[in-house]
DNA sequence: CAGAAAAGTTAGTACGTACTAAAATACGGT
DNA sequence: ACCGTATTTTAGTACGTACTAACTTTTCTG
């Protein structure tokens, strides 16, 4: 067969994931599913430190370096991103926007699963991760107005309001506190439920009181008193624990 | 730069939906979203005739058949229909198993959505179709188990269980009833929510009973007695409504 | 401050999924 | 049996997203 030119004649629009919010006004602003998880990676990285450097994202997406490159270039096309040659990425305001409805998506997906469905609280990181690209906003405000617009989820993380305001509290790692120290557990950070498990069978939940006994050197594992018992836990599990300080 | 060859050393499965059902023992299987659009529109078909026409898929999905006859080929490659060339496409068994757990996850989402979050029966179709690929198998049985295992969804389809068995009825389309004949409503066939509450508001609606009095010609109108009412309605509309025929 | 290590980018490739245009096949009616 | 139309497939292209390899830039350390 011989040769064909195909000739570009404005194709319809693909790949993105449509959630049926019809918003007849301005931007469409379809993101496919992978676009998004980038985002709310970045917001994520952007509050653990300064902006979301290329590795640590690729790491945390699970994605060669050289992917991620690739698509941050195409976020900033989109306008949804800033990023500096070699220093890092930061959300515009849109793509925090993006951001932070997905991460309240997540959040409620999380806390109805609990709520209502008899899902453990260790066990809805991964239903919530897919269902939050699925999901339209009049199931998740159903979801919220089901639950009475909650403010929390079940790991303690605040829940955006629908217009993309957030709570953030200053937190910091149960790592981080001296000995001697008193904090309440604001939350758990982590996609990992055996280790959420781990620490919920330890007692260590949103809510709890928690003291530092001890801590040994050379990256030993940190003793802290849970309710009327001792808990010795390692570091990078404590790390991974969002506390709320407390005067002693 | 100079050239770089590329050598294709084993990557990651990539593009498919994880949905974090984890069969260690044999197949992964893991679809992409559209390949399971595919499928079902394949199962439907088949269902409403033969083998699936391409032109025929083509048009259900929105897809131009040129596209559909690619994606065709990879299904087949993957053991998941049969194609006879130029002659139509149908599931094999493992496709239909498939299709048939699609089926399910649709069904009882739209059932869910309609019995605990307040959707209304002819608005739950887009919602149910973009949740069921990205729920897990968990979630919908946790669903099913709230809901007290449904048999049937909001638009009066049966749903098929969790084995894969479907109790498919024999089902006539309100079009073809003579005059004089009188059926219960099983359902109504159909994406189209504008459709769905035009028949909903004219009492349409499973498990209610209705009797052909008239049919004018040339594709006129169908009067039909529901409840105490006389409804007229074009064959169009009414060749979406399935229907159980009674003994007059 | 130089050189090594770390971090990031570019180049080239692959695959899934879509498109248009054009060719091939099948089928119904004269 | 033939011809035109409908159906389907092939050819060629595009784009998103991923990969590895190789290169560049920045940072850290002796």
């Amino acid at each position: 067969m011989t040769a064909a030119r195909a000739v570009t004649t404005t194709p319809k629009r693909r790949g993105a994931v449509s959630r049926g919010d019809g918003q007849p006004p301005s931007a469409p602003l379809e993101l496919t599913l992978q676009a998004e998880d980038y985002l709310k990676a970045i917001y994520e990285l952007e509050r653990e430190g300064d902006a979301a450097g290329t590795n640590a994202l690729a790491d945390r997406l699970d994605i060669a370096a050289a992917s991620v490159s690739g698509m941050l270039q195409r976020l900033a096309r989109l306008g949804l991103v800033k990023t500096e040659r070699y220093h890092g990425t930061r959300l515009t305001a849109a793509g925090r926007a993006v951001a932070l409805q997905l991460i309240r998506r997540h959040r409620i997906i999380e806390s109805y699963l609990v709520a209502r469905l008899g899902f453990a609280w260790d066990d809805v990181h991964d239903e919530a991760e897919r269902l939050e690209h699925a999901a339209s906003p009049q199931l998740i405000e159903a979801m919220a107005r089901v639950l009475g617009n909650p403010t929390a989820d079940p790991h303690g993380a605040p829940i955006p309001t629908a217009s993309g305001e957030i709570a953030e509290r200053e937190l910091a790692s149960l790592a981080a506190l001296d000995v001697g120290a008193s904090a309440r557990v604001a939350g758990v950070n982590g996609r990992d439920p055996r280790l959420l498990r781990y620490l919920g069978e330890r007692g260590i939940r949103p809510g709890v009181k928690v003291r530092i006994e001890s801590r040994e050197p050379f990256d030993g594992p940190i003793v802290v008193t849970v309710g009327r018992e001792k808990q010795a836990i390692s570091p990078g599990a404590a790390a991974h624990v969002r506390v709320e300080p407390k005067a002693p």
